[in-house]
DNA sequence: TAATCTTTATAAAATCTTTATATTGCACTA
DNA sequence: TAGTGCAATATAAAGATTTTATAAAGATTA
C-alpha cells in the first residue's frame, strides 16, 4: 500500500472519481465531506498529503486551511472551480503547496501528487538516524552496515516514526496506524516493542539517543542524537 | 535581499519580464538563456529556487532537469507554453515541482514561488518570544537554538499563553484548558508549573521579562521583552 | 516447532500534587 | 508618604501518583 491520501471534498461524484483514481494507483484513502471530522481525523491518522476542494459547505476552505497549517506540515493540493488569480494566491499563501483547477486531467494530478510526496520523501529521504539505515523498498534494517531483523510490527512502527521524523507520536497515532482503531487503549503494545526497537537499534538501549520517549505523550525518533 | 531565483529562460523578452518582476520583490536574479551555462553556474553560486522554461534552444529542457536532479534538489517551476498534458505529466516526474503554462499571472507565479520557497527554508508557524521558540508541528521548544524539555503540562500551559498572547489569560481559564473544569480551585497548580516554565525559559525566573504575573488576575505572555 | 505477539508483573523514572515558608503586591491608615 | 497587615504569589522540596521500561511467561500464528 502506498501512501495515505485524505480527500476533503464536497461533492459526491467528484469524491467518488477521486477515491476511485487515488485506489487504482494504491493509495490508501480518507474521505471526508466535511471540514471538522476530516480535522479530527488527521489528528489520529496522520496522512502523507491533503486534496482540499475549496468549496466545503460546513467551513470555508481557506479557513480550514490555515487551521491546519497551525500544527500540521501535511503537503496540501487545492482542487478548486475557483480560477480567480486572488484565489489561488491566498490558498498558496495560506500554506497550500498546489493548486489544481478544475477541469483537470487525472495525468496532471497525479503527476503533481507524486511531486509533492516526492517532496516530503526528500525531506524524509533520510531514511537514517546515527548508524540506522532504513530501505522501504526491501523492507530492511541495517546498523552499522550489518542486517538486523526485525519483525513486522517493529518494522511498522520504526518506518512509521522515520516518516514522521522529529514530530511525536502519540500513543494512538501509533496504535491507529500499527494495530488498527479498536487497539487505542493498549499502550502496553506500543511500550513493549519500542523496547524491542531500542534493544535492537540503540547503542544504549536504556539512555536512547534517537528513539525518544515524551511521557504523558507518545514517542518521538529524533534524527540528530540528543544526550538527554 | 530575499532569496536567489536562476532564471533559465531562452526568450529575451519573457527573460526581462522575470527579471524585473523577481528584483522587483527583491530577489537576486541569475539569469539564462542556454542549459550548460546555467548547469556551470549552479555547481558553484546556489540558488534556491529555479524557473525554467521548457523551450531552450540548445537543449531539451526535459533533459536539463534529469541532468540537474542527478546532484541537485533545488525547487525547479516549469514555465511553459505547452499545454499537453504529456510534458506536464514528464516534467513533474523528472523531478519538477510545479508547472506553470503561459500566458500566467504574475501575482499567481509569486504565490507559487513562495510556496515552493517555504518548504526549502521549513518555514513553518514558529511561535518565539524573546531568544524562545516555539513549534507546534515538531511539538518542540528552543532557548537561544538549544532544545527545552518541556512536561506535557508545562507544554500546554506555554502553547496557550502563546495562542493567546499579550492577552491576560485567568487562572480559571488556564486551569479549565490545561486540567479540566473540576480544577477551577487549583490556582497553585497554575503558580508552581509557571514558576518551572519561568526557570526553564527565563534569563532571570524571579524578574520575568515575558512570562509575567497579573496580580488577583492571572497571566499574560509579552511579546516585546519589558523590564519590569 | 520457531517466531512473534500478547499479557503480566515489577522496578524505575518522570511528572504531578501537596505543603511549607519566604516574598511580593496592594489597600488602608496614621 | 511611610508603614501596617492581609492576600496573593514564588519557590523549593517532599510525597504521591502516573507513566514508562523491561523481563519473562503464556498464547497465538505460520
Amino acid at each position: 500500500m502506498a501512501e495515505t491520501i485524505l480527500v476533503l471534498e464536497d461533492d459526491p461524484a467528484m469524491q467518488s472519481f477521486l477515491s476511485t483514481l487515488l485506489k487504482s494507483h494504491q493509495h490508501k484513502v480518507l474521505s471526508f465531506t466535511a471540514g471538522l471530522p476530516a480535522l479530527q481525523c488527521l489528528v489520529t491518522e496522520p496522512a502523507e498529503l491533503i486534496l482540499l476542494d475549496l468549496g466545503l459547505s460546513d467551513m470555508d476552505g481557506q479557513e480550514w486551511l490555515q487551521q491546519l497549517r497551525g500544527w500540521c506540515d501535511t503537503p496540501v493540493i487545492v482542487i478548486s472551480a475557483r480560477h480567480s488569480e486572488q484565489d489561488k494566491v491566498q490558498a498558496l499563501d495560506n500554506g497550500a503547496n498546489d493548486y489544481v483547477t478544475k477541469p483537470f486531467s487525472a495525468a496532471e494530478l497525479m503527476a503533481r501528487i507524486r511531486a509533492n510526496l516526492r517532496k516530503t520523501a526528500d525531506v524524509r529521504q533520510v531514511f537514517a538516524f546515527g548508524e540506522v539505515q532504513l530501505d522501504p523498498v526491501s523492507r530492511t534494517v541495517q546498523r552499522s552496515g550489518q542486517a538486523v531483523h526485525l519483525t513486522k510490527t517493529e518494522y511498522d512502527i520504526l518506518l512509521l516514526l522515520m516518516q514522521h521524523a522529529d514530530k511525536v507520536l502519540t500513543h494512538n497515532q501509533i496504535l491507529t496506524r500499527v494495530w488498527g482503531k479498536a487497539y487505542i487503549d493498549r499502550p502496553e503494545y506500543v511500550r513493549v516493542h519500542m523496547a524491542q526497537l531500542r534493544q535492537k537499534l540503540e547503542a544504549n538501549p536504556a539512555a536512547p539517543a534517537f528513539l525518544k520517549t515524551e511521557s504523558g505523550v507518545g514517542y518521538r525518533l529524533t534524527l540528530a542524537a540528543t544526550g538527554v
